[in-house]
DNA sequence: GGACATGTTTCTCA
DNA sequence: TTGAGAAACATGTC
């Protein structure tokens, strides 16, 4: 679930319903998950305090604590985030809980474990500290063409790099890459001026209207490629032949190769 | 049992 | 320096 359209998702669904809600207890399940800091330390920046602001960059989503630091949350390939009155309706993975005055809950769920949470009291240096470069929706086009043509290796992966662009990974690449035309494996210094333009309105594209499809597959248009991946439909939604795979920085790419080089 | 899965980190090799 | 490939992490599904 979580590429940049996914985590800003639970952003907006975290700023409308966990923010002013003071916190009444704090419940690490799986101390693992917590990474440089000490459960104790989660307790007492979380415990009598209550969410205050949220913020996504690339896919990390932050939130302000009332107390001063952020909680950061990186969600893996199986995280998401969930509010709930009912402790039955708890998801299977949670690995913290938060539970507020109001009765109400908070559950960061990661299946997985390839997610982890943090604390930060400095989300800029935080960023920096991490490698982690300019937000995919926030990058100009002058910016995003010469992270591109400066990469001699395959333009895939150059888009799935969070030090280059973060927001976007296997999934959504795959989608702008077979909106823009482009095959995963072309070189991103072999782009011509038209391929890097076509590519980055293909980026904005994509990552703007799957917020707007909540980053449901469902929700998107019919000629997009990620509901074929999620349907097990091997055909091409433009063209209709069938779909190929290949191997791109140790992902499995799907594209086109009719309608795409 | 094996392959594969929306991610990141670390290490090897060219 | 750049980049490709593999392994590791942990869990579940086909
Ligand atoms: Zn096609």
């Amino acid at each position: 679930m979580p590429e940049l359209p996914d985590v800003e998702v639970f952003a907006r669904d975290f700023a409308s319903r966990g923010l002013n809600r003071k916190i009444e207890s704090v419940d690490l399940r799986d101390p693992d998950r917590l990474r440089g800091s000490a459960p104790q330390d989660l307790r007492a920046a979380l415990n009598g305090y209550a969410f205050e602001t949220v913020k996504r960059h690339g896919k990390v989503l932050f939130v302000k604590v009332s107390c001063g630091w952020w909680l950061v949350m990186h969600f893996g390939m199986t995280g998401f985030t969930a509010f709930y009155d009912d402790p039955a309706d708890e998801p299977g993975h949670a690995r913290l809980v938060v539970g507020f005055a109001d009765g109400g809950f908070f559950a960061f769920d990661n299946q997985r474990k390839l997610g982890w949470l943090e604390l930060t009291d400095d989300v800029r240096a935080y960023l920096r500290s991490q490698g982690i470069g300019p937000d995919a929706l926030e990058l100009d086009e002058a910016a995003f063409r010469e992270v591109i043509s400066g990469t001699r290796g395959s333009v895939k992966p150059a888009l799935m790099d969070q030090e280059k662009i973060a927001g976007i990974g296997n999934v959504y690449s795959d989608e702008i890459l077979f909106q823009a035309g482009i095959a995963p494996e072309h070189k991103g210094n072999q782009l011509d001026g038209q391929q890097l333009a076509r590519l980055f309105e293909a980026t904005r594209n994509v990552l703007r209207q799957a917020v707007e499809c909540r980053a449901d597959p469902a929700r998107m248009p019919d000629d997009w490629l990620t509901p074929r991946r999620e349907d097990g439909d091997d055909t091409c939604p433009r063209c209709g032949r069938p779909l190929e795979t290949c191997k791109v920085g140790g992902r499995t790419a799907h594209f086109c190769s009719h309608c795409q080089a």
